[in-house]
DNA sequence: GTTGCTACTGTACGATCGCTCAATTAGTCT
DNA sequence: AGACTAATTGAGCGATCGTACAGTAGCAAC
């Protein structure tokens, strides 16, 4: 008779450990199932662990999710960024391969855009989920005004206010990835990009004088009714 | 003693009627609750009806959602699309109008982009909530090349491809608009307008190059290629 | 007044939901 | 080896879900 071994009947992992797990299970449920992925069940099964394990390391489901909007939406944002900001190349080239990274079919899956649908939704209900938008948001913006920036830092673009230029590029960037994860075949990825790149083009050229520098003026104007 | 009367304990309708109720109902359940809203027993409720009406007017839950989604798509499009197309004033303020309706406050509800948050997140796995959504998308498109195509007639603006063009147009507003839902504060709607204005000053200006009609070079290409 | 059609009701069913909590046990420390 | 800590389990709770279906009743026709 072979030696009578104890096989242990589940894993201990430290919190930090067990709660990425859980985060990339919570993932891939979203990815799969969209909305009826978000359930303590379908989680807890796909990471292997039992049901109430999820209420061991998070507050509740919504502090789960908003854990992953959050990795998930740095990460990507990370990556995109890093393909971006290449010191060797000029900042018009930066964007173009911003623009590039943004279009890349990994961004495009459908399934992963069946993921934000989840968060944007919930960003109505849930104020720890608002709170990671809203921070993620900023930092895109962010990134977005710096890759602008450097563009009139080099000559290459006018003075223009890069807040509200960051915005708009922004829009642009999620209404296409929007049409195209919702309606794929009405037209292509390319096409994004190369209207997008018109878009900065038509910045470069002095094409959106609404965007141009004038922020001294109107306190002139004001300063000079006041006299 | 007073007479006794018989008071009827339900109204019948006819199924268009009631079918509408239904609808109308569903639409204030889905904005009141987003993707909780959408329960047999809270549209039941709402519509003053029992649970079981539902079922014996639509297929099924879904086909209920996929019939409000088309009327309240149609119904925004020609609402915004009779605020835009006056015959009175030139195709470059027709744009104008459509955009201040585009972007008019109850567009921006927050209710009313949660409500297609639902819509959208059904897309992926719903057939019938895909088809509504592909041929609204189609009109909408399809308004805006028209209003782009007499931009052109009017001699506004250079020959350039309509369906790109409106494509580019529609991603812009739609991404405004999912900005504008999601982080209202960030940015006013007048701003957005105005963005959108920039884009359209910038096409008139030749300023999209890549947008200008080329279809019979690449035809002539081709057939020079074959010889 | 009676009949017939069908819009309509509402209970019932099985499944799933988020979350709780007492019991269990893996892994570490003495 | 035994004790201790805390990560983990999983049954259980009350609520809600979509759909089915057998029965009820409004209302028009005759």
């Amino acid at each position: 008779m072979a030696t009578k071994r104890h096989v242990p009947k589940f894993h201990r992992a430290t919190p930090a450990v067990r709660r990425e797990a859980l985060v990339e299970a919570t993932l891939r449920c979203l990815k799969e199932f969209g909305h009826d992925g978000v359930s303590v069940r379908r989680i807890s099964a796909a990471a292997g662990v039992s049901i109430g394990l999820i209420n061991h390391h998070f507050p509740s489901k919504s502090g789960l999710i908003a854990e992953t909007y959050e990795i998930l939406a740095l990460s990507l944002l990370d990556s995109i960024r890093r393909q971006a900001e290449n010191e060797t190349i000029s900042p018009r080239e930066r964007l173009s391969n911003f623009f590039r990274a943004s279009f890349a079919p990994e961004i495009l899956d459908p399934q992963l855009f069946n993921v934000w649908l989840v968060f944007w939704s919930m960003v109505a209900h849930s104020a720890e989920i608002r709170a990671v938008h809203f921070s993620t948001y900023r930092k895109y913006r962010s990134v977005l005004e710096s890759l602008l920036g450097r563009l009139v830092e080099s000559g290459e673009a006018p003075p223009f206010r890069l807040r509200p230029a960051a915005i708009a590029l922004s829009a642009l960037l999620d209404g296409f990835w929007v049409e195209l994860s919702l309606s794929p075949g009405v037209f292509k990825p390319r096409e994004a990009i190369a209207l997008c790149e018109d878009w900065v083009n038509a910045l470069c050229n002095g094409g959106f004088p609404r965007l141009l520098e004038a922020p001294r003026t109107s306190k002139a104007g004001a300063a000079a009714k006041r006299r």
